[in-house]
DNA sequence: GCCAAAGTAAACAGATCTGTTTACTTTGTC
DNA sequence: GACAAAGTAAACAGATCTGTTTACTTTGGC
C-alpha cells in the first residue's frame, strides 16, 4: 500500500540527488514519477516536507543498506580481524560509488544548499552524520579499539572525504584511497 | 578600477556560499550590493557567467592566501620540519573553519548543485580541488616524502572530509582533528 | 566646463515555481 | 453493483526569477 507514495518518494530523491533541491521543481518530480499534483499536496503540507521526508527515508534506507553490508563481510571475508568491521564500511562505500546513478551524498548536498544552522533540513544533515559516526564508533568498540571517540572522528572524515572526492572528480577509486589511509589510522591505533 | 564588479562579485559569493546558488536570487545580490541590474549585466551576460566569475576569484583568492599563510608557517613555526607544510595547510583549514562566516566550500557547494559531468561548473569545481592536490603533492615532494601522489590524495580526503564535518557539524575543530589523522599518515609514509 | 563612459531606477516581458481548487475517473471492498 | 477512498487532469492564483529596455544621472579625465 501507499505506492504512490514511495514512487514519489523515490523520484524526488532521484531527481533531487543529481540536479540539486532548488533546481528540481515539483513539476519534474510530477512529471516523471507519474503521480498528479493533488496527490502529492495530499500526503505533502509542501515541498520543503517532501524533502525532509525523503532525507529521513534516505537516512534510515542507507543505515539498514549499509549494517547488512557490514555484518555480510564481517562474518566472511573479515572473520575475526578487528578492524574488519570498518574495512567492510570502506567496501561498502566503494560500492556505492560505483552504482550507476552516485551522485554524491543527498546530506551533504542537502547542507550545501541549506546552510542556515536553524534550518531543520539542516538540522537532519547533521543527524545523520552524526549518526554514522556513532556507527563506526560502535565498532570500532566492538574491535577493542580504544580512544574510539577521536578515532572515529577521523575515520569520519575520511568517509566524507571519499564522498566529496568520488562526486567532485568523478573518482569511484577514492573509496579505496580512503580504505588505504583507514588502515594506516587503524593500525597506529592499534600499536 | 572596477569597483563595482569587485564589489558585487564579493556579495554574490558571500550570498552563494551562505545561501545557495539557486536559492540566491540576482535581485538580492543587487540590493544587497546596491549596484544597479543593468551594470550586473553589462559585466555578465548571465547569472551563470556571474557564479563562474565568482568562482574563479575564489580559486584564485584561495590559492593565493594558503600558499602565503603555508609559507609564512614554514619559516617559522615548522622550520625545518619535512612534514611542517603540510601541517601547516590543516592549520589554515583551522583558521578559515573558525572566521565568522565559514559557511562550507564554494566549490563542494557548487558541485552539490550542479553536478552534471558536463556542467561547466562542474568542471571548474573539479579543476580547483585537482589543483589544490596538486599544491598538496607538491608539499610532500619538497619535503622529501615518497609516493607523494597517493599520499597527496590521501591528505586531499582529510582535506575536503574536515571541511564538510566543520559545516554540516559546525564543528571548527575539524581542522585540528584531520590534521592528527594527517600526522599518523605522514609518520607512518616516512619510515 | 565638456563629453563620454559608467551607473541608476523602474518598468516590463516572459518564464517558472509553489500551492489550490474543481470536476471527473479509477479502484478496492463489502 | 454501490460506495467511499484515492487519484487524475487542468486551470488558476500569486509570487518570484532572469534578463531587457528606456530614460535619466553621476563621474572622471581632458
Amino acid at each position: 500500500m501507499n505506492t504512490r507514495k514511495d514512487h514519489l518518494l523515490d523520484t524526488a530523491q532521484r531527481l533531487f540527488n543529481a540536479n540539486g533541491y532548488h533546481a528540481t521543481g515539483i513539476d519534474r518530480i510530477l512529471s516523471e514519477s507519474g503521480v498528479s499534483k493533488a496527490t502529492l499536496y495530499k500526503y505533502f503540507r509542501s515541498k520543503e516536507a517532501l524533502i525532509m521526508e525523503v532525507l529521513r527515508r534516505r537516512h534510515h534506507s542507507f543505515d539498514t543498506w549499509l549494517r547488512e553490508f557490514v555484518d555480510a563481510r564481517t562474518s566472511s571475508k573479515y572473520r575475526g580481524e578487528p578492524a574488519g568491521a570498518m574495512l567492510a564500511v570502506f567496501d561498502g562505500l566503494d560500492r556505492w560509488f560505483r552504482s550507476e546513478n552516485f551522485c554524491g551524498c543527498n546530506f551533504i548536498n542537502a547542507s550545501a544548499e541549506y546552510g542556515d544552522r536553524d534550518d531543520p533540513i539542516h538540522e537532519l544533515v547533521k543527524q545523520h552524520k552524526s549518526d554514522l559516526r556513532d556507527y563506526l564508533k560502535s565498532l570500532l568498540k566492538r574491535g577493542g579499539f580504544s580512544r574510539a571517540r577521536e578515532l572515529s572522528q577521523q575515520l569520519m572524515l575520511l568517509v566524507d572525504g571519499a564522498i566529496v572526492n568520488a562526486h567532485t572528480q568523478n573518482n569511484p577509486k577514492a573509496a579505496r584511497e580512503a580504505r588505504q589511509a583507514a588502515k594506516c589510522l587503524l593500525s597506529a591505533a592499534a600499536r
